[in-house]
DNA sequence: TTGAAAGCGTTACCAG
DNA sequence: CTGGTAACGCTTTCAA
């Protein structure tokens, strides 16, 4: 029932706890030697009593625990799962475990979940958050006082004085932008399922923007905000094929929601691309396989985890050094669910 | 940069350390007493130096970290998530963190991710194993020192003695595969993408079974072995799609996979169900949203994830209850990826 | 009602 | 080369 302790494995092999300390943690090559009959006894009888080390001791008395603390929004998602993988590799070269926090996009939680990483004292702490609005303060409490903290995403805005990495959603949109509106669509409508208001706002200025450039009155018109799992997705897009004239074009916050979006679509009998184009945000690793390929914009996730742990670790090398703001390039992936707006008498539809 | 501890509380409040932690503790109210002031005085304190205790020395002095570990094969299928998921409502209710260990399909990260579990004292270990003739070993050496363990699905045959939970996942197959049949598919294909030999056995032996019923011959023909990715789903079916005759269905092993089948499908330019049937398991979020709708097996993965953990905290509660070994239900979605097979002239395409 | 002290399992410093 | 011993931060029993 009771695990058994290193006091234990030093009475099997009859010597001190000590001895049996330096053996296990392998001190004993450098400056403390051992006889080698004495190590392998005590080896031995670790392993006839099958110790381990108690983790809980070993981090009271080194203030150490080998483990990172990764807070994240929505485990329904799977933008967040890849991000998890990346960082979990990163983290696992480096011999570090993560310690996974989901916040259920609920602000109460997300304040929890950081009191909850302060009391097991990690030794680093990766930060994604819904609502960073609600949740600053206590963020802003949390860094400084404790080891490194990296902030991922929108959370960057939070405090600038701490590493942070993001992708460059704004250079995203901006592409995908110029490939629908080069498609001739002019009326593209947004499915903004965000948790939180000040998320996703790159995307959504980088939207209006470039509708503003190409003559479009009331740029906002066609948005449609929602929240974030695919039902919601597909009843937005249900709304926005109800509109008169519809959208030539349906652009969607993420391709989890656009998963939904196609869905709606394809329940109205339309087409796609020839009737409409649909396009997500992120290269899930469902994008290319749906029907038809999703166009997206890559913004390499799994890649967001490993730097983000990357940062992490250097900062726990060297707590001096500058500190560090990534931007990750985002690329436009065409696929075969957009394609030209289709010719119409309306105002905007010049034959092409 | 060092956190505050109970002491520093203790003497900014200018009282001794034991009745921080008293009050701290919310004992006050049971058998100890104590003055509101001095109460109000330590809250008041411990609130100014943002004092959080710390979960290492708690857990060495109660023998409990409030922490049930999760082993997972693979972070990149939906049906773990949902599972976690479910876990993690679940702990959460009863004031539970997870600790999440990904496995990544490597057998001896399992190993390692049993030791992790074990070296951190976990109160309880919920168990999902992709090769377990590998680890049985390890596992076994946890089960009866450690803690409540629970076997989630094929793990459960390691040792009868210890609780589980598992879909019936034959029962499933058995549906599917009657369905599948009454369609009068005769030439169904199999995509078996498993991460090690003893996985998904109830399914395959479901599927030779009601073959050999309908007097289909040689009923591993069409068994097309590939790994757990979607690419590789993809690849196998592509496989099977070479075979000539043609398989008129395929049945893939999860709905993941199934995702890479419906792209082999259509990129052959063939109808779904018109001219092939396509079906998974699971019953992924997904799996109703792609096109065509996915019929599948659903397992209520979240179901499987909040049974395992209820049932490791009744064990906590009662260590001597009798052994429990659930089987969820498993019921058929019939959904438009499958329909009649396609009248054909060969030896099975009798008219319908 | 509060305080002093022991002990949880480790590691690391110093003597032997 | 090996063995005492103090300390990590907390809970809890026993005295005051």
């Amino acid at each position: 029932m009771k695990s058994p302790t290193q006091t234990d494995v030093a009475r099997l092999a009859g010597v001190s706890r000590a001895t049996v300390s330096y053996v296990l943690s392998g001190r004993t090559g450098g400056s403390i030697a051992t006889a080698e009959d004495t190590r392998q006894r005590i080896i031995q009888a670790a392993a006839t009593l099958g110790y381990e080390p108690n983790a809980a001791a070993r981090s009271l008395r080194l203030s150490e625990n080998h483990t990172i603390g990764l807070l994240v929004p929505d485990t329904g998602n799977p933008y967040y799962w890849q991000l998890l993988q990346g960082a979990e590799t990163e983290a696992h070269l480096c011999g570090y475990d993560i310690l996974l926090v989901n916040t259920a996009l609920d602000p109460i939680r997300e304040c929890d979940a950081i009191r909850a990483v302060l009391r097991r004292r990690v030794d680093g702490l990766l930060i994604i958050l819904a609502f960073h609005d609600r949740v600053a303060e206590e963020v802003r409490n949390v860094i400084g006082r404790h080891n490194p903290v990296v902030l991922i995403g929108d959370a960057a805005t939070i405090d600038t004085s701490v590493d942070s990495v993001r992708s460059d959603h704004a250079g995203g949109s901006v592409q995908m932008m110029a490939h629908l509106l080069a498609l001739r669509h002019r009326r593209i409508g947004f499915v903004f399922g965000v948790a939180g208001p000040p998320l996703g706002q790159e995307r959504l200025t980088a939207y209006c923007e470039a509708l503003w450039r190409s003559g479009v009155q009331d740029a906002e018109a066609l948005v449609e905000h929602c929240g974030v799992t695919i039902e919601e997705g597909y009843r937005a897009t249900q709304r926005l094929l109800d509109r008169s004239p519809r959208p030539t074009a349906i652009l969607v916050i993420n391709d989890l929601l656009a998963l939904g979006a196609l869905r709606a679509v394809d329940e109205r009998g339309l087409r796609i691309p020839q009737d409409i184009s649909v396009a997500g945000f992120d290269d899930i690793p469902m994008a290319r396989y749906v029907n038809p390929p999703l166009t997206t914009v890559r913004v390499h996730a799994d890649k967001v985890g490993r730097t983000a742990m990357r940062m992490c670790f250097d900062r726990m090398h060297d707590p001096d050094r500058p500190t560090q703001s990534v931007c990750l390039p985002a690329e436009l992936v065409l696929r075969g669910s957009t394609g030209p707006a289709p010719a119409t008498t309306d105002d905007y539809g010049a034959a092409r």
